[in-house]
DNA sequence: GTAATAAACTCGTGCGACGAGCATAAACGA
DNA sequence: TCGTTTATGCTCGTCGCACGAGTTTATTAC
């Protein structure tokens, strides 16, 4: 592992050697179940070359082909597949009260190995308790794991946290002691954006050029996912939303900053129209509002307050970001359903004339708790589906040369 | 021209012939007056190489080399260049008083060719004016025009113009009738969009990966550029912060929305504060509003206000977006001069405590009143200098096959 | 069965880049 | 002034990927 291997010189071509087998790897986990025949048809490839290319990837454990169920006349052709030998991923999500951690193969389907709630205001025994998971795992498939990739509800920047007020773990956690000694690149991403990317490759914005995601959980997170990638900025830290000063100038957040969207929006707003004093969980006194909506009269306009703001915010973004489709994830999207047409009338009313001919579709999560754990899964295989990422694997294979 | 010349299955691998092709181009590109030796370490070329591709594109006419200056030991290395035969494009800038139109090589760099005032009031005529300086140049040099890009102060949205305020164009303008009968691809774009992208690339943010660029003319407009490419979104429209919700929503806006920031920072917010009708031309108002601001108290504070609302968002948007840089156009630099003390707290107190450490440097715009038309220009060579563009090009030159 | 069909396999070719060795043009130094 | 040093350009044999055309194979339809 880790071997250089390699001269300096010849990086491009050996990079370029990739080109054909990088994008039948990429269909392949676009879309699981594709046909070699498809596959070419869609790349412009000749049989011949498909043919070259497969055995190429069969003989590195790249791929396997399958028999596909028969269709109509002429020779059967074969569906691809991760190869049981194949390059893994791990994927772990840290989320405010448990964690879980999963092992994904080139389909980028987490299939999830171990979870757990934390052990409460003790992050060290977390990390532990989740190192000794991933190690568990590398321990039983060896170098087949080409990356771990951890989602967390924290800000994450320039791939360390930063702050971690849903945890409530300290500023000074250190995300690098879960691959500790193990030769594995380490992911540290938001688990927002991540879930956002999640979403845009294989959930409800499958497709769309550009999608915006948001999310509300305690405080507002997501992401614009351009091309299946997250545009999170120059340290990670993008996606924000919940800090945009759409709110009340007078409410000073604990970010830091004053104004904040979020604080409008969540349950900590909700609690404020209703007089209560600020809910020590957002999240669950929020749900337990939007559960009340429906019966209590002053639950329900709080509750279409928040969703007043949530729409004009909505907004004001898409005025600037210009998304395809907006996807909301965690408590968006009941919210939005407890006052459906305060949040509609809002969001028309914020949005510049000519965008409300036809306004992006604003859609419903579709991969729900697992949006994180896929996008962790799916940021690991950007790493190895690489050419840099495949050389390594192809030199690990044979060691000659 | 036009021709199709291929057949449809060996896309994939005629367009790999121009991997190392592009890359030296780029190169040049991206540093006029780079030497091939420069070149060929940066992108790891062996000297065999460099000297295959080199006279490729020589003889393609897509570069010359002449000799540079000696410097140190060791035989001279050659300049790169564009070929004075090579590829062109055509930029077009259309602001609010006049039009200018540019012709670019490969190095990127607009020569004005033609320049003029509207004729008020009738965009049917600055179309037809500015149609037919495009047609002279396209005769000047026949097929070496590539391309013609346009900037616009006006909303885009899938290539075309939606609305125009600024221009006070009716909203059916149809800017495709500037290549009517040529057979050129005709882009279309927002200038402060084009602005940005010049920026981020050869301007104030040159190596920045997220360069959020922000100009004040009438409104606020800009974009955020990730690796030298804007963030636009699914329709070209994004970057319209101008048209977020950070103001006092009691204004309504003349796109529609309301309580949208631009309204609290340009001309129209420091008429407003100093009580004066809406003036007509805002940006008009600002400039001499900025002029009178250090002799009279109360221009000063009108100015200031709108400085703190400008920083205010200005946070806003570093806490959602999280660029590299900010570099400020147009009346956005001499706002913040105009009011430095009061712009500087309200970015600081609207950031995200984590980010008050190390904020985004904010510079002033480099390129000035030419950002446009580099940002066209180098659109327009964004399409050139592809595989696709670059296989035309080697058709129509090589009619063999 | 036999024809039709779709797709896989085989093999010769083209092409870009590599590597190693050679050639060349300047600056340096005795 | 002239060899030495140094950096670079040029030549040519080789490799590997993808292509294209032709052949083979596996299945359905009649």
């Amino acid at each position: 592992m880790a071997s250089p291997a390699f001269r300096q010189g010849a990086i491009r071509a050996r990079n370029a050697r990739w080109r054909g087998a990088l994008a039948v790897l990429e269909e392949m986990r676009r879309e699981p179940g594709v046909t070699r025949a498809a596959v070419a048809r869609r790349l412009g490839l000749t049989t011949g070359s498909a043919t070259e290319i497969t055995a190429r990837l069969r003989d590195l454990a790249l791929l396997t082909e399958t028999q596909a169920a028969t269709s109509g006349r002429g020779r059967p052709t074969t569906v691809l597949g991760p190869h049981p030998q194949g390059p893994l991923v791990v994927a772990v999500d840290i989320r405010q009260e448990d964690w879980r951690c999963a092992v994904a193969a080139l389909d980028g389907a987490p299939v999830v190995a171990e979870a757990e709630a934390h052990t409460h205001g003790d992050p060290d025994a977390s990390i532990a308790a989740i190192a000794q998971a991933v190690r568990r795992v590398h321990d039983r498939h060896g170098d087949r794991v080409r990356a771990v990739s951890v989602a967390v509800a924290a800000t994450v920047r320039n791939g360390g946290v930063v702050q971690s007020a849903t945890l409530g773990w300290g500023d000074a956690v250190d995300l690098r002691a879960l691959t500790a000694d193990l030769r594995v690149p380490l992911l540290i991403g938001n688990d927002a954006t991540l879930a956002g990317v999640a979403e845009a490759r294989r959930g409800a914005a499958a497709g769309a050029a550009a999608a915006l995601y948001v999310t509300i959980e305690v405080g507002v997170g997501g992401t614009l996912v351009v091309d299946g990638r997250a545009v999170d900025g120059a340290t990670g830290a993008g996606g924000e939303f919940g800090h945009l000063p759409f709110g009340d100038s007078a409410l000073r957040c604990p970010c830091g900053a004053r104004g904040c969207w979020e604080l409008t929006v969540d349950g900590r707003a909700i609690a404020r129209h209703l007089g209560d004093p600020p809910p020590r969980a957002p999240r669950g006194y929020g749900l337990e509002a939007l559960r009340r909506a429906p019966r209590e009269a002053a639950v329900r306009s709080a509750v279409g307050r928040a969703a007043e703001a949530f729409g004009g915010g909505l907004a004001g973004l898409v005025n600037a970001l210009d998304p395809d489709v907006v996807v909301l994830g965690g408590l968006a999207e009941p919210l939005r359903a407890a006052a459906e047409p305060r949040f509609t009338a809002a969001l028309t009313d914020g949005l510049m004339r000519f965008r409300r001919a036809a306004p992006p579709p604003v859609v419903a999560a579709a991969l729900g708790e697992t949006g994180a754990l896929h996008g962790a899964a799916a940021s690991a295989l950007d790493q190895v589906l690489t050419e840099d990422g495949l050389n390594a694997w192809a030199a690990e294979r044979s060691p000659a040369m």
